[in-house]
DNA sequence: ATAGTAATTAGCGGTCAAGCTAATTATGAA
DNA sequence: TTCATAATTAGCTTGACCGCTAATTACTAT
């Protein structure tokens, strides 16, 4: 979960995807035509961020409208915070090989 | 920069280490036993942390000793937050093709 | 049905991450 | 020096990711 998240911020582009988002939604064909990937490099890293639960789509007509998810961001912020000191307890202890204190 | 943090981020394991980190110092040799990965693999694991300068490491004698590097943590809480609302104008627009306005 | 536009999926080549074992470096002790 | 321990580096395999072009699906309009 918290795994897909920050591997899909881990690219540029996504990133940038997501602070134009962020500004409101925007078609495939608007975000495409922002960068200089292709059309269809830019649609999977849309796959990528929708896969995290960064992103929603919506068709609209001929079009597929995308938008910021902020509350996962925001879990995701959260996430660090905890790593960095107060202690919410997320991130499970699997391939831990004991108790570790 | 912030690729390299969020890639980090982005393994369970160095998250796991993350966690265990930010309690107080360990050495390598204490961090390879708390998992099921070979000793090898944990190192490597460190060193992906080190790059994207989320721990340091000091040799202590015949051991390493690592420890979390909490400010980083902190401008990537820092970095998301920014995703999701607040300008605070992170991430460079390079590969951008033109305002995106 | 046909054509046109929007977007994704398929397929390909190249690169990089992850895991292992085995070999190597580095330090400390005898 | 020699031996033992700590840790990394080397080498290998497997699988995933990234970017492209070409092909395919989905929808609208005529």
């Amino acid at each position: 979960m918290a795994t897909s998240v920050f591997n899909a911020l881990g690219h540029p582009l996504r990133r940038k995807v997501m602070m134009v988002l962020r500004k409101g939604p925007k078609t495939s064909g608007d975000l495409a035509g922002m960068f200089d990937a292709s059309w269809p490099t830019v649609s999977r890293h849309l796959n990528v961020l929708k896969e995290a639960d960064l992103i929603t789509a919506e068709r609209k007509g001929t079009s597929i409208v995308y938008r910021a998810n902020t509350s996962v961001l925001e879990d995701a912020a959260a996430a660090i915070l905890a790593l960095v000191g107060r202690d919410d307890g997320d991130d499970r202890d699997d391939d831990m090989k004991e108790a570790a204190e």
